[in-house]
DNA sequence: ACCGTCACTGACAACGGTGTCATGGCTAGG
DNA sequence: CCTAGCCATGACACCGTTGTCAGTGACGGT
């Protein structure tokens, strides 16, 4: 706490115009020197570079983008799970890290997968005209978005698949990493298998069992007795699911978790049975420490950071006019 | 990837002309609608609305706030540590969840705690014209910011707590905190115990470390002999170093740790040696999963989602008009 | 000395909206 | 019936900057 001066000081901000008076130049010049435009006498680049200096003159990016060939804000807009994930914040870093790079700002948002949220969220990002969106999507349909698409908004979709627009992705082949890792467990010698999934309409969701299921039907275990527990989103459910599960008749000897949050709360269940150390557990998405866990966890990893990377530098490269059929 | 059509279409962005010719009225009417301003026919209001529809007509935030009174940009800027540390996560979205409530949008950008970086990125976001800032600064100095509060840019640190101006801080008490974590350690019985801590210009830091020490000396323990290691910023870091005390002459039996990768990479050590079970550890800021680790780790948690809430607050609080003495 | 170039500069319109104000039509009160 | 007052509306200037263009003077070639 502070008794910091009141805000709306009577201090006001200078504009190129003021830098213009007070170097006693245009304010076109002005306007030339900031942008490191050629063609300006150099006595005059210092005379002006003095007044903003004094003036602590700091041009207005939103002002100038009006006018501004291409108007690009250099600005983009990423729409993740929630910030607050470990998944999303790599994902996030890896977006920034490139849009550093080029001078480019992020707006960030959570959507708690949360469709309408996700529609509030995207409009407002297209009204502050962000030259790229960046989105792991929760709708089923993005349709609505190919107008904007055709209007010059780069459009990357990261960790899951869009339907209905033609867009650049970026995902990991979900159902393949899952097959894997469930033939880690059958190996391993489990046959009563279970699966706590995410909610069913995530795309990301489906893969993984697909993946799950149908590596179960090739190697002719009956998918019928196994038991399937899906639209778990949040720690407390998982962990209120796997305790179900254990305290069933018959439990599973071998768990398969879909996402990271999942994987989370089933390891507090197994904790809280005492059973982490016969039951096993795959589980999709990194978790943070999961190394040093005992037993340890198997983790499917993705590489979020990657990804994040990877989208952005798609994004920038549709943006610089790459239109890539391949 | 994709054949998403090149993206400079020739399709243009419908703006507030094209829906008033299209409705017919002037374009200062379509301002109303759109702003949902009094006194506007009913009649006038439906035919705007659908053109607007017809259109999908989206306004630009910018280009009004430019002349808007007040010139608010609903836009705030967040400087953190990094987008992917769990500890800045929790903060933003905090931050997060009070700004959108709000309508505002949020820059969201990471440092690694390099000044440099942040007088980029801070000049970044003032030439955006954020309305407000929150940061957890690194610079010593943040004199060069009370110029553009003068001019109604509101400041909020988070954290850390600034030098040279007078701003909002919100804070948890490190020192009271670290003593706190020194007695629960001198409790147990540990008399050699040792430092790990974060890079020296950090305020956090030195409180922490104040705290530590100044508990020690309370408590009639010399510090002379105590092992201090700082500057440790990474978990790589931390590793090396405590795998050196660890293989020192006279290990500690118990080890402090300033921060949460230090506490991370500090376990990784313990482990490495097998003596995660012989010498206690306890750390500052929470760490993912902490509770599931065995033997436990105390950490004293700080709450950094209702810092980054609290800190959002009092920056709304203050664009308001509060001025706020206390 | 003449003219075409070229470096340098500023006046002016424009970007997409909002604030201000004048206008016209209608209504209620005298 | 007259008029003050309100509702509804659009013309116009303006926000802070950039694009365009025309103007000035110096300079090199002939």
């Amino acid at each position: 706490m502070s008794s910091q001066p009141a805000n709306r000081g009577p201090d006001t901000r200078a504009t190129m115009r003021d830098v213009a008076a007070l170097a006693g130049v245009g304010i076109k010049t002005v306007s030339r020197v900031i942008n490191e435009e050629p063609n300006v006498a150099p006595a005059t680049i210092a005379k002006v570079r003095e007044a903003a200096e004094r003036l602590d003159y700091h041009p207005d990016l939103n002002a100038g983008n009006l006018r501004r060939t291409g108007r690009r804000t250099r600005t983009l807009g990423l729409v993740v799970g929630s910030v607050a994930n470990p998944f999303s914040g790599a994902v996030h870093r890896g977006v920034e890290d490139t849009a550093v790079e080029r001078g480019v700002a992020v707006f960030a948002s959570s959507l708690d997968d949360d469709a309408s949220r996700e529609q509030r969220i995207v409009g407002e990002m297209l009204r502050r005209r962000v030259d790229a969106l960046i989105l792991t999507t929760v709708r089923k349909n993005q349709s609505q978005l190919v107008a904007e698409q055709s209007r010059g908004t780069v459009l990357v979709f990261v960790d899951r698949e869009p339907a209905g627009i033609d867009a650049d992705v970026v995902v990991t082949n979900n159902a393949e990493a899952a097959a894997e890792a469930t033939t880690h467990l059958i190996t391993v010698g489990h046959r009563r298998l279970a699966y706590l999934g995410d909610r069913r309409e995530l795309w990301t969701a489906q893969e993984r069992r697909r993946g799950f299921l149908e590596q179960l039907g090739s190697v002719g275990i009956p998918t019928s007795g196994i038991p399937i527990v899906e639209d778990l989103h949040t720690e407390d459910a998982a962990y209120a699911a796997t305790l179900e599960l254990l305290d069933s008749a018959n439990p599973p000897t071998a768990l398969f978790s879909s996402q990271n949050l999942v994987t989370i709360g089933a390891l507090r269940a197994l904790r809280e049975r005492g059973l982490h150390r016969r039951i096993a557990l795959v589980g999709f998405d990194d978790i943070p420490l999961g190394d040093m866990l005992e037993p340890g966890v198997t983790v499917v990893a993705q590489n979020p950071y990657e990804m994040g990377r990877i989208a952005a530098q798609r994004a920038f490269a549709r943006m610089d006019g790459d239109v890539m059929t391949s």
